[in-house]
DNA sequence: CCCGTAGTTCGACAATCATCAAACAGTTCG
DNA sequence: CGAACTGTTTGATGATTGTCGAACTACGGG
């Protein structure tokens, strides 16, 4: 399972991993409750897609370097990398997350 | 010339404006030196780009609501549109700008 | 009036992307 | 064991994207 470290992360890879609604979405929930599971996620956010698509969408967020995921039995759980986003990126997971922009549209 | 009004704004799209380099480059290169043309903003950032892929790029930028163009005889000058980003989404124009973030890859 | 400069528009093309269903794999629990 | 649950992987498909060259429009200077 694929996690780049801090120094790999790419300004461009992230604003486009950030670029899609149900992304933006699922980090504003991850941001909110901390830790969850890709299922408890897409149920909670609303997130009307197949989970096949829900896993290609956790796997960019992850590659992107956004999210770290850890395998707990059956499920894989979701964290925000908020500590190596704010040290390479400050300000900018701050300003995507302001709850004045909550419609993702 | 469509430029969107600021409440018209949206997040992903501003976020798919910015996920690429030459545009963030062209971006980047905006804020350094207020107003310029689409080639010369071109020459100065060194972008090996055709000049309707540029066109492209610009139109991108401009109907995400990123840059303004006003048509100043043959040349459109470009603008970032700094206090509408700023109105519309805080601190991403920023965050996105910071100089140690220069390598655009 | 013609030529050079500055961009746009129009296909075209290859690459990437978001999406799904189906099959698969690992976990948990009865 | 076997069923239910959680998520991944694997094609497949249609849409979007970045790129280009060529043709086109518009302005400015000799």
């Amino acid at each position: 399972m694929v996690h780049p470290q801090v120094e790999e992360l790419s300004l461009p890879k992230v604003l486009a991993a950030l670029a899609d609604p149900a992304r933006l979405a699922t980090v504003r929930m991850l941001a909110q409750v901390g830790e969850s599971a890709c299922g408890q996620i897409q149920h909670d956010a609303g997130l009307e897609v197949s989970k096949s698509t829900m896993s290609h969408h956790v796997r960019i967020l992850r590659e992107a370097g956004i999210t770290h995921s850890r395998v707990q039995g059956a499920r894989r759980l979701l964290t925000l990398r908020r500590d190596d986003l704010d040290a390479r990126f400050p300000g900018l997971l701050d300003a995507v997350l302001r709850p004045e922009l909550a419609e993702t549209r």
